[in-house]
DNA sequence: GATTTGACATACCGAGCGGTATCCGAGTAC
DNA sequence: GTACTCGGATACCGCTCGGTATGTCAAATC
């Protein structure tokens, strides 16, 4: 047991704190970003306004945090989907439906998400703070990319830092379309999208050159 | 000359809802649906709230019409675009410029959608309206592509709605990473995207079956 | 065990929101 | 020309927001 009986001060702020950054997550999946109001968030969690503004400077300060959580987890997301399989195509599929189980579910999955990127359309300080996180985990998938087309003896028709970004925008349009229109795009949908945009990519890399 | 020098009551009041509809995309684009104030939209338009309220019942109904323009103006460019081009490739990077073109530069574009669609994923009754119009859409692109795939000969590993709604998903993806990050998407991208993917549609549909 | 500290609770603030009630004055009908 | 209609302006309402000032009580310090 390395939990005491009697947890010091500290111990206990950064339990309240892990507690808000939850509660903070869960509300702005559901609520949006404008629409979750620190007085829900609170609420969520237990505590009042007070508790907020000992753990928080501002809202702000808020987002950065739950940004950084969320990214976090992405990249720890991306490593283990990529460790699992040796085919390209298992890998592709594998890729998807781990995107899709992390995003399919629970509100706070890809919903999340996508609040934090429509904030950083707008406000430049987040903005900056994302696009720096993304810049990381875009350099772990293109790497992985490139392990690939190695192994294939590809020379695709765009560096792959482009591919990896195509993926990424894929991923993020169908986080978008399931919050929209959730029965429309079933378990397989994301799988079946890389592994086609990945054929692309052999075939346009064993063609020419 | 159609217009007679003293506008009717009628007309006038037409315009009047016309220059508050031009102000609520441009705001709702540059502020966000919840951070666009029914006060700045009228205040954009040159009017009042009294204005306002004379041509919209609530905020929701003027998103119900904004939705509505919005729709009627992408379905007419989906029809100009698949009509310009004879090769697939063409047509591809055709398709892809000019979303890119329409998303691209002014706020109006891409931000809007986006607006309306995160706001699609809270509002059950502006989310069935939003899917009903995306629906019309879908069903234009997929009739383009069936028309293809029967030229080509092309058996695909998938309906070719379901393509249809790959590319959409990829159309969104793009416009979402283009707000985010407008220099790591350049003009051609979204192009080589859907030439990528097509490539890899025409391997699997050639390859077996 | 008295004193200090600080995490959290409570009460409150000004600002801005969507929406409403009322007024005004020009276009319309007779 | 007079009476009426109604699109738009003005003033205001209740409410919620992010944020702050202050109180409270247990943990930390000596």
């Amino acid at each position: 047991m390395s939990a005491p009986s009697r947890p010091t001060r500290k111990e206990q702020q950064a339990r309240t704190r892990e507690a808000l950054l939850r509660s903070a997550g869960r509300v702005l999946a559901t609520k949006g970003l404008a629409g979750a109001s620190i007085a829900e968030i609170v609420e969520d969690a237990g505590f009042t306004k007070g508790a907020f503004y000992a753990n928080f400077a501002s809202k702000d300060e808020l987002l950065l945090a739950v940004l950084d959580e969320t990214f976090d987890r992405a990249i720890a997301d991306i490593e283990d989907a990529a460790a699992g399989h040796a085919d390209i195509d298992d890998q592709a599929r594998g890729a998807g439906d781990a995107w899709a189980a992390q995003v399919g579910q629970e509100p706070s999955g890809g919903r999340l998400l996508l609040e934090l990127m429509v904030h950083a359309t707008r406000d430049d300080a987040f903005r900056d703070a994302f696009v720096a996180r993304r810049r990381d985990l875009r350099a772990h998938v293109t790497a992985i990319f490139e392990d690939r087309a190695r192994d294939l003896g590809l020379t695709p028709p765009f560096p792959l830092a482009t591919a990896a970004r195509m993926t990424s925008v894929m991923a993020h349009g169908v986080a978008l379309d399931r919050l929209v229109e959730p029965e429309g795009v079933d378990d397989g949908f994301f799988g079946a999208m890389l592994v086609t945009f990945f054929a692309g990519l052999q075939a346009a890399g064993a063609g020419d050159a």
